[in-house]
DNA sequence: AACACTATGTAATAATATAACATTAAATAG
DNA sequence: CTATTTAATGTTATATTATTACATAGTGTT
């Protein structure tokens, strides 16, 4: 884990991704933090990408959507996987631990050196399942 | 598996897709396609789409690039899995027969109806870890 | 021929993200 | 404590990626 004091702007970003707690965008997030001195998409696109080096948030790569991290100041940002519903846009992070195990051994046995993996399953919740 | 027959502009997008063998851009297809007469964004955009729902080709997500399907007329665009190189930019299919039964059952328990995942792994590639 | 469906053409614009440069704050080595 | 480096900020402009909207043309039915 890398260092724990986030920067003014840093911590403004990670709130409001905490308070919505659903994937954001990043001109969503501008508009909405306008009113404590945000004023430029680069102020947070920069934060955003600290916090997701540090592992607050992930990025939804599929959805170029930031949300926060579930798993108590995610050690695996590292190592993400999600859950999508293509009805609804729900996201949940998945934690599972034999999931993560087995992405592991298969990286440590496959020619590369790999450092990270993402995960991204897609499908229909329980709710949109029903309707 | 969908239609086979292509329209005349998907068939020259995947042409070029499959030419250069990596993953490209949409907009980089653009400009190497307008000597064809694919004048706007939206042609390449609409093909991709189309590309990308039979399993032609691929979208790396991470990436916002395409590339064509190397498993024999991608019966598993549902199933999709990547290795990128962080340094060089290098991105393999990993056509893994464990991984994807794995990840097929693992959908399978979960509370979601899945239809499809994309799994990307970051790292170094042999070239690259050499240096 | 009438209908539905898919694909096309074109212009405009929206949404996402970065480059470049100047400045300020924080961390740390001497 | 102050010089130096490192991280963060502020601001403007611009690059990159993707979609909306609307008109037209081809293709395959029934």
């Amino acid at each position: 884990m890398q260092k724990e004091t986030l920067s003014k702007n840093q911590k403004i970003i990670l709130d409001y991704i905490e308070k919505v707690n659903e994937p954001t965008k990043a001109y969503s997030i501008l508009h909405n933090v306008q009113k404590k001195g945000i004023k430029a998409p680069l102020q947070v696109y920069r934060a955003l990408d600290r916090l997701v080096e540090i592992g607050k948030i992930h990025k939804i790569e599929s959805r170029n959507a930031f949300v926060a991290c579930k798993n108590s100041n995610c050690q695996i940002s590292k190592a993400t996987a999600f859950s999508i519903c293509e009805s609804c846009e729900e996201v949940s992070e998945i934690s599972d631990h034999k999931l993560s195990k087995y992405l592991k051994t298969f990286q440590e046995k496959a020619g590369m050196k790999f450092n990270k993996y993402n995960l991204e399953f897609f499908g229909l919740c329980k709710k949109c399942s029903i309707k």
